[in-house]
DNA sequence: TATGCTGTTTGCGCCAGAGCAAACAGCAGC
DNA sequence: GCTGCTGTTTGCTCTGGCGCAAACAGCATA
C-alpha cells in the first residue's frame, strides 16, 4: 500500500523534511488499524518496531509485578510512539493500548539506522521527543511529591485538555472516552478521590463530568485550583 | 592540557571505540575540578555544553518555582550528564551539584553534531543514558504511586548503595555525604518520617546511621522490607 | 575549651486521603 | 422494555505520615 506524502508532511516531527526525504521516510512504513482497547504493543515484549500515531489516542500504561497499574501518558496524533529503538532497548517498557479506534504507521526496527543515517532530522525529533518525555515525567515526580492531590488532579486535567481538548458549547471536553478510575493512575490516587473533588468541581462550576466524559467549564478557575497552595 | 585516553578508555559510554576515536572525543574535551557543594551548571541555565563525570559524586536537584527541592538522581563515576544538546534542549532542567570534590569532562555543546557524526557509538551511548533515566524516572512515579514510604526509601537506599555503595567492615555503606533531608527529597517524604524509620531499621540491625553517613549492614533484611507489601 | 552551626532524633496532634461498602445510573444486548 | 455490566457517587471509618516543636549531637572554628 502507498502512503500518501500528505498523512505526515504538517507533522512537527517532519519539519525540515523535502519531498524526497518524506518520501524516504514513508516508503519503510506501513500504515494500520487498532480497534478501541486493542493493544499496539506490550509491556515487556520483544520491541520489533516504532510507531507514529495517525488518528486517535493511545494510552501508554504501565503495571507493576503486583498488579497495578499507572497510566505514563496519552498518545496525540501525530506523535511517534514505542521508541525503544531509539534508546537502545530491545523491549517495550509499557503497553499501549487504543483508546479509541486508531491509524498507525509502523516502521521496522531495522529501519531505523538506515533512517537515522539518511534523514538525519527525523532522529533528531524522535530524540527530542525523548527528551521532552523525560522532562514530563521528571515533572510529575516534582508534582507527586510537593503538591496535594488536588492539585495534581486540577493540572492533569488541565495537561489533557491542553493536549486533546475539543471545544463544545459547554466548554473544552477531553475527546476520547476517560474514566474516573483512569485519573486515578494518571495521579496516583483513588478513583474515589477523583469523583469526590470533580463532584466538588462541578457544584463549583468549573468541570462538568459524565460517564467516561469530562469537560472543564472554567479552565481559567481550575487554574486557579491548581495553583492554589493551601498550606505553606 | 592532553588527556590521557586511559581516562576514558574503559568506560561504558566508549565501549565499541577504537584508539584514534578515543582521541577524537578526547580533543574537543578539557577536563576540570569542582570543589564540594559547588555548581557544575544551573536550573534554567543556558546549555552550553555536556559532561562526564570522571571522579567524585553529582547530585542532580529540580527546584520547583515554589521552592521546593526535589533531587533527582546521583550521577556515577564514569556517567555522562547535563546532556541537554542530545535531547534537542537549549537550557538545563536542573542544577547539577558536586556532593564531594569532583573531576569532570567537559565538551561544548558545538562538538556535539560533529561528534555524533563521527563517532556514532559515543552518540549512541549517550541516547542509551537518556532512555535509561526515562525508564528509571517512570518507575519512581510507579513506586510513588503505588508503595508506601517505607518501601520507597528502603529501595532508594537499596539503589544508592548498589550504585554508589562501598564496602567496609559493618556492611555497604554510601560513599559520599548523603543527609536525611536528601533521602526524603529522593523518595518524596520529609526528614523526619526518614529519620524515624532508619532509626527503626537501625533497632532491628538493617542499616547503621551517622552524621551524614549511612551504611547498610543487612541488605538482604532491607529487600525483605522493600518488597513486603503489609496491605492488601 | 568554649561557641556555633548544621544535621539528627523524638514526642505529639492532626488531617488528607485511602479503604470499605453500598447504592445508583448510563449504556448495550436481548 | 427488561437485564446485566460497567462506571460513578457518596457515606463512614481509620491511619500513615506530615507539621510543629524542642531537645540533642557531631564537627568546625576561634
Amino acid at each position: 500500500m502507498t502512503l500518501d506524502r500528505s498523512l505526515i508532511a504538517g507533522l512537527p516531527a517532519f519539519a525540515n523534511l523535502d519531498g524526497p526525504g518524506l518520501d524516504a521516510v514513508l516508503a519503510r512504513a506501513r500504515s494500520s488499524r487498532f480497534p478501541k482497547e486493542s493493544e499496539v504493543f506490550s509491556q515487556g515484549g520483544e520491541a520489533a518496531s516504532f510507531f507514529l500515531l495517525l488518528a486517535g489516542h493511545i494510552r501508554v500504561v504501565r503495571t507493576s509485578p503486583e498488579g497495578h497499574q499507572v497510566i505514563a501518558r496519552y498518545i496525540n496524533e501525530g506523535e511517534l510512539f514505542g521508541i525503544a529503538v531509539a534508546m537502545g532497548r530491545n523491549t517495550y517498557p509499557a503497553s499501549a493500548v487504543a483508546a479509541v479506534d486508531c491509524v498507525v504507521l509502523t516502521w521496522p526496527n531495522a529501519a531505523w539506522p538506515d533512517l537515522q543515517a539518511r534523514v538525519p532530522s527525523f532522529a533528531a525529533s524522535a530524540y527530542q521527543t525523548i527528551g521532552s518525555r523525560l522532562q514530563e515525567t521528571q515533572a510529575q515526580v516534582m508534582e507527586m511529591s510537593t503538591q496535594q492531590v488536588e492539585q495534581r488532579i486540577a493540572h492533569a486535567l488541565l495537561r489533557i485538555v491542553s493536549q486533546s481538548g475539543r471545544k463544545t458549547e459547554q466548554g473544552i471536553e477531553v475527546d476520547f472516552p476517560i474514566t474516573r478510575q483512569d485519573i486515578a493512575e494518571m495521579t496516583g490516587t483513588t478513583l474515589h478521590t477523583v469523583s469526590r473533588l470533580l463532584s466538588a468541581w462541578e457544584d463549583e462550576g468549573l468541570v462538568k463530568g459524565g460517564r467516561q466524559r469530562v469537560v472543564v467549564t472554567n479552565p481559567h478557575g481550575l487554574m486557579v485550583v491548581a495553583e492554589n497552595r493551601r498550606r505553606k
